[in-house]
DNA sequence: TTGTAGGCGTTATCAT
DNA sequence: ATGATAACGCCTACAA
């Protein structure tokens, strides 16, 4: 079923049925109402790959992610966030995972060129060179979230990483810590691996406390990746820290079951601290301190960048950093001994 | 930049250009070499939307979710296996979340036609009457995910929820258990909600024991509701349950925290088992018993029945029902005094 | 108010 | 091996 075929039941011309599918022009009402009633029972839909053909546009919207587990991170929020904004404007969302494979990502791209997306969300994460050249002279317009590019100018949307992690940091040396440990993320993950370990390194070194090597794990996001990065620091330490950060909840979440399962107690015997504020940290035993940030502040702000790319042109800003907050719950404890002001 | 201004370059005809990109009839050498040069050159990329027009197939799937926050189950498993297995053929992924709307839900399923996806993978979770009159003549092959249908025969692949859910309370009855509680979820959702629930009636019912609906409550899958939950039940009934099943994980992590909270231990004043087994299950204090069902094989047969409907004109089997276990991990206690095989 | 016809960018069927 | 050309289903001047 087609729109010539409408139009023949209708004893009318394809334009005059395309006529009351759009309303561009007037229709008169009696062969208004006799084309609706064809289309009625007919169940006839208009083709969007045609109309999107003829229109240069096709109001879908790809997004690309690359995450092992799609629930593992506040993820979920930020899409949801960039859906409702999207939908409310009429664009569809095609959705690729790269699974953290740069050439697949290319790969994306192409296909998201070749189905003449009208923009992309990009949720970057390891930005190669290759990235660099490719991504130079690609024709459809990209919005960044999570990371910015100091080569290519895009607009994007960002976690303060930086500054959170050294306010997390902050915090844990404001409680009196000084042996600090932290449990990090890869370096080829810019935001979480680099600028948070960033904060942690400055926050200490604004505060003149020395960073010991031995206090230093690195996982992968995952829970299991935690409690091995806690145990490493503490089968490494003579010393052991008296708190530990970790770029992750998920990975807090770990290491403090690596703690509880060895017979510490925290935050008695050990403070920890997270990172993301994920559904469950106020529910944990003990509940989480961590930093929040706003991901359904980030999704829609990115997916509104988009659109005013799109339909005014340019993005209102170019940059929008996303709030942050530390969340204070049970897991840091205070060493300071001087409670006179309580 | 178009296939026609390709030929234009290189000084042939449109037709041999499509040749050489598809690799259908064959070229001469020395032409297939310009006319790549040409494309390189220009970074054409041919227009998928033409093509699908002219082929009437979009190597696209539709997948219609229908889900509060995208993190809160474990859908990212069973999405990230949909990906996997639809990406190897060839197919992209058009995402849509309806939110629980059923008006918005059929709107999809419009604009998924209008968009000629090839086929639909479809998270049922409310059907309404509406649903069946829409949905009865809607050409485009589905396959349902989490829910059958008794009147429309789509294929579809489900989690044994009934069976599982009474395995739950078997499980808690063979553990000496006869004060057993419920927290569930509404009936509108035929999965997690009347399976789950009929699952433990039936097991509760075979083992004549009676159910006190003091010991009854219901949450919509969030933490914050399970807490309300435990406290409905444990401020409603005289003498407390010695175990409560909470339909989802979650829920029982909330329930588990009101606890807490109050001063109970579980298991040993409360025992408490979940169904999921989210990531986080292991972890909680104590480590939950839950049940463990196949998201990832979920996801791979749903994509594979489609597969084999689109490209075998026919799904390889009609229902395909997961595999579950229960995960027995340290939240319910043994009541059973007779220990002597230990 | 309505109809005709060209064009959107491909593929595929003919010829040549 | 290559080139015209007719679809694919729609929109939109332009004409009537």
């Amino acid at each position: 079923m087609n729109i010539k075929e409408v139009a023949r039941r209708a004893g009318v011309s394809i334009a005059t049925v395309s006529r009351v599918i759009n309303n561009t022009t007037p229709v008169s009402e009696n062969v208004r109402k006799r084309v609706e009633e064809i289309i009625n029972e007919t169940g006839y839909r208009p083709n969007s790959l045609a109309k999107e053909l003829q229109n240069h546009k096709t109001n879908t919207i790809g997004v690309i992610i690359s995450v092992a587990v799609l629930d593992v991170t506040s993820l979920g929020t930020t899409i949801n966030a960039i859906t409702d904004v999207l939908k409310a404007k009429g664009y569809s969302i095609m959705l690729a995972n790269s699974r953290f494979d740069s050439k697949e990502e290319l790969d994306y791209f192409k296909i998201f060129q070749e189905k003449r997306v009208d923009g992309i969300l990009y949720f970057a994460v390891n930005f190669t060179e290759e990235h660099y050249w490719f991504l130079k002279k690609y024709p459809i317009p990209i919005v960044m979230i999570g990371q910015e590019n100091e080569l290519l100018d895009f607009p994007c949307v960002l976690h303060d990483n930086y500054y959170a992690a050294k306010l997390a940091t902050e915090y844990l040396i404001q409680m009196g810590h000084k042996k600090i440990g932290y449990i990090g993320i890869p370096e080829y993950d810019a935001a979480a691996g680099k600028e948070r370990r960033k904060g942690f390194e400055v926050a200490m070194r604004l505060n003149n406390i020395e960073i010991n090597p031995h206090y230093l794990a690195e996982g992968n996001f995952s829970i299991e990746s935690g409690y091995a990065s806690m145990k490493h620091i503490l089968v490494q330490s003579v010393v052991k820290p008296t708190a530990v950060f970790a770029a992750t909840d998920f990975m807090a979440l770990g290491a403090m079951h690596y703690l509880t399962e060895k017979g510490y107690t925290v935050p008695e015997d050990m403070s920890i601290i997270g990172f993301d504020d994920v559904d469950v940290a106020p529910y944990l035993n003990p509940p989480l301190t961590t930093i929040h940030s706003d991901n359904h502040a980030v999704g829609r702000q990115a997916a509104t960048l988009l659109l005013q790319i799109l339909e005014e042109g340019g993005p209102g800003i170019k940059k929008f950093v996303a709030n942050y907050e530390l969340i204070e719950r049970k897991s840091v404890k205070n060493l300071i001994i001087d409670n006179c002001t309580k």
